[in-house]
RNA sequence: GAGCCGGUAGCUCAGCUGGUAGAGCAACGGACUUUUAAUCCGUAGGUCCUGGGUUCGAUCCCCAGCCGGCUCACCA
């Protein structure tokens, strides 16, 4: 086709000897793998990898037995030095690490190398009267991106870096694509790595997490970040003799939030499956069913757009806890808040997108009405449904007819005043309109138990004394209904099982669900949720999918 | 969905009033036995996002499209 020829390859021949490189054909690479990928670099790649193998050196090992990761084994030379334990010449015991090759510097009989592993890195230093010629000369096979193990003593070079003279080594794994890798160096004052024209690109980062966790070491410690958020709020729930349990992601029916739902298809029962957008109506089941506290930890699916903080697929955090009410709820999301912090960051305290945020308890807490009133400069409870619409077509001209009453509120107060609410804030008291599985206020029916947590600007955390009365229930999930056929098409259905469930009794509850991901976020200061999921929902690259 | 900005070598980016492209790093060859953004000499590497149009001639101008980023809207 397009490919009618490979020009000459230059290729390194092993030194002193006279070794045949194959030719630049196609008979050496597997069929399929990088065909039409017929780049320069790639080739001499892979041509190294046929000259490794003609060597009798396997390319693809199975195994290697190190002593240490790259970062005890700093800590152990420099205990070793302290202690006096270094041998005349100022080496350490023999060591053997392995890691990926992140950097070499060749001087001619020697080389300097870095390799990166988990935990850290650390540099290699090859010479030829160490290794001899043909262990020395099987270097120029070795690539960056390779990963390979070292074995040798410890000692510091004269700049001062505790590096492995290299007595032995073995190929690991062979690169057969450059990693997009900048060059870094260290600025000598505070000692902080720099990188320069490193992987950018933000859709190639996502789309090859791989390459972008490889390259940017900064990324791998989001995702540790991120493990130890969910491993403190898993903690924090355990401690409190929460039951944590897995509900179905396959639903018949879906409910628990106001969102358009993704939907599948069952062959063998032949029937319609929604991916679930909340857990919260499966989560009330179990405390109908007497687990008093429970909770769940999982991906929740929402057909609709992608934004910084909206991604199709996102985790959630959901707990419920009988006899507590969204007071006692709210007490409990201000101390797990301040212990994640603690635990993920070391403090109460952290900087996000240059804004300090602060998690040490109590939180502001403000209410719904108050705060939409003083924005709409009149008393929300002496607005017809016909005044809303008319500022909601004023302050976020979108289509709002057709919007229901808690629709325009909603969006009223997510325009005027949600993001303004930097700081941690408790938002309290909605109106029944906008929160159909909350119970009603205990001193005023025009308003339900219910607050959302908001922090820089976005919402965080959404809870409500449950509503367990199933004459009620009802009565809102066909006002639901009836705003379906208005037009609202992120209503809930009636779940006529949920209901049957509420009528066998359910204790009074209090329950919250947490965006894991935004949270994340705040944690780790990152912009977007895509830099806090490993592999956020991109459109298909060219030739993928439909 | 709207506005703005962008898509050029593996990566990061230049590219003037239109004359079919450059740099740094990476790669390849050579020199160099304590370097660390190693250095020095040399070489190779391009569907300038795609399709039309204008023009003798388009990476550049025009139109349409695709893709992305940012802002806004949407997403309780």
């Amino acid at each position: 086709m397009s490919r009618d020829q490979s020009p000459e390859l230059t290729v390194p021949t092993p030194r002193g000897g006279s070794n045949p490189m194959t030719t630049p054909s196609d008979t050496a690479a597997p069929a399929g793998a990088g065909e039409g990928d017929d780049s320069q670099l790639l080739r001499t790649r892979r041509q190294k990898l046929d000259t490794l193998r003609e060597r009798g050196i396997e390319p693809f090992a199975y195994h290697f037995d190190r002593t240490h990761p790259t970062t005890e084994t700093l800590a152990a030379f420099e205990r070793a030095e302290e202690g006096g334990e270094l041998d005349e010449e100022g080496r350490g015991e023999s060591v053997r690490v392995a890691g990926r090759i992140v950097s070499w510097r060749g001087h001619g009989r020697s080389a300097f190398a870095h390799i990166e592993d988990g935990y850290g890195r650390i540099q290699l230093y090859f010479r030829l009267n160490v290794l001899g010629d043909e262990r020395f000369g099987d270097l120029d096979l070795l690539d960056l991106g390779d990963w390979v193990g070292v074995e040798g003593p410890l000692f510091r070079t004269r700049t001062g870096e505790v590096t492995v003279l290299a007595q032995e080594w073995s190929l690991l794994s062979k690169s057969l694509r450059p990693l997009p890798r900048g060059k870094e160096e260290v600025d000598p004052e505070t000692g902080e790595r720099v990188v320069h024209s490193g992987f950018a690109d933000v859709q190639s980062r996502y789309r090859q997490r791989y390459a972008d966790l490889a390259v940017n070491p900064e990324v791998r410690d989001v995702f540790r970040l991120r493990a130890r958020v969910v491993r403190s709020l898993r903690a924090f729930l355990d401690e409190r003799d929460y039951l944590e349990v897995e509900t179905p992601i396959l639903q018949p029916l879906y409910g628990g939030a106001a969102a358009r739902p993704f939907t599948t298809h069952h062959n063998a029962l032949d029937m319609k499956l929604y991916l679930r957008i909340a857990d919260e109506l499966y989560l009330k089941r179990l405390i109908v069913g007497g687990l008093e506290r429970v909770y769940e930890v999982s991906k929740d699916f929402r057909n609709e757009g992608i934004d910084r903080s909206h991604n199709p697929e996102f985790t959630m955090l959901e707990f419920y806890q009988a006899f507590a009410d969204y007071r006692e709820m709210m007490s409990l999301v201000e101390a797990m808040l301040e212990g994640v912090a603690l635990d993920a960051t070391g403090g109460r305290q952290v900087s996000y997108q240059g804004t300090r945020i602060d998690f040490t308890p109590p939180f502001q807490r403000v209410s719904f009405v108050d705060e939409l009133s003083r924005a709409l400069g009149r008393d929300l409870h002496d607005m017809t449904d016909a005044d809303l619409r008319e500022r909601a077509k004023q302050e976020v001209d979108d289509q709002v007819e057709g919007m229901g009453r808690g629709r325009l509120l909603d969006k009223l107060f997510g325009a005027l005043v949600e993001s303004d609410l930097r700081a941690p804030t408790f938002v309290v008291d909605y109106p029944v309109e906008l929160s159909p599985l909350a119970k009603l206020h205990r001193d005023d029916p025009r308003l339900t138990e219910r607050f959302e947590l908001f922090v820089a600007g976005r919402e965080l955390a959404n809870a409500f004394s449950e509503l367990n009365d199933p004459l009620d229930q009802r009565a809102r999930f066909l006002e639901q209904v009836r705003l379906r056929d208005a037009g609202d098409d992120e209503t809930h259905p009636v779940d006529e099982d949920y209901l049957r469930a509420m009528e066998y009794g359910m204790p009074p509850t209090g329950g919250v669900g947490i965006g894991v991901d935004r949270l994340v976020m705040l944690l780790a200061d990152q912009p977007s949720i895509r830099d806090v999921i490993l592999f956020p929902t991109l459109r298909p690259e060219e030739g993928e999918g439909g």
